[in-house]
DNA sequence: ACGAATATACGACCATTTTCGTATTATAAA
DNA sequence: TTTATAATACGAAAATGGTCGTATATTCGT
């Protein structure tokens, strides 16, 4: 029965990475973290989460007056669910162009030990 | 004065890639392939492909009565563009994640030559 | 030359997403 | 207790993306 997966809005992506990072939140607290870099209304805001709320992206406790919320999904999940489609859509479906590029054409450098991190993957996928 | 990236839209994606790939076609050739994986009516290539032109996504020839349509933005460029605004919006800026995601979590395999083509990448980069 | 086929242009509709104003209710401060 | 502050609920407008029907023009086959 595949719980069906809801492909998240731009806008609720945001919403998602600060309740990732925060682990739980009010919406007023989301509000703020998100008007740091974007010209919003507070309403705004909380319809957005009430609308994700109906979706399932995000649970919430009702037990006090302000509300609070959490993410309802994964985010490792959500990440791959995402990345698998625009692997699919943009790099005609292989993943190794979309590393290289990724590596590459990066903007700013990649780290030495990030390097490694990425060696050390390589080397234990080799071995399978 | 740098010339404003559009991002194009889904529908638009799937266009670029077929113009990417067959370099000039027509609305027809292009409706023709997009066609094959989902049922769509002419007209509404034909307008997509309209929008684009007004949006700079696509130049095209209308010497002819059948207009030949070529893409306007290139490839690598509109990957790195999309690239880097998942990184930014969904591995919180780090490449490396979305890397380790991306060959981790596959849902095929990376061949071995595959991986040889990334390791080689790699040891380029730490020769910098 | 005429009708069928095929091309573009364009307007309009519908669904989804984003936006916000306003009403209502609860809390806190005076 | 009265008033100000702050929260949720809700409706609805605005914006965007995708869909197609229809009008009009051009070309091609017979």
């Amino acid at each position: 029965m595949a719980a069906k997966y809801i492909k998240p809005t731009e806008s609720e992506l945001e919403i998602l990475n600060i309740l990732w990072h925060k682990d739980v939140a009010t919406v007023r607290e989301v509000h703020e973290e998100l008007a740091k870099s974007k010209d919003v209304g507070y309403t705004t805001t909380l319809k957005l989460m009430q609308i994700m709320h109906e979706k399932g992206l995000v649970k919430r406790d009702e037990s006090m007056r302000t509300h609070v919320y959490q993410p309802a999904v994964n985010r490792e999940k959500t990440q791959k669910h995402l990345l698998n489609k625009m692997i699919d859509s943009l790099f005609g479906g292989s993943s190794t162009q979309l590393v290289l590029q990724a590596l590459g054409s990066g903007e700013q450098k990649v780290s030495a030990e990030e390097l490694d991190k990425i060696q050390t993957l390589i080397d234990n996928l080799k071995k399978q």
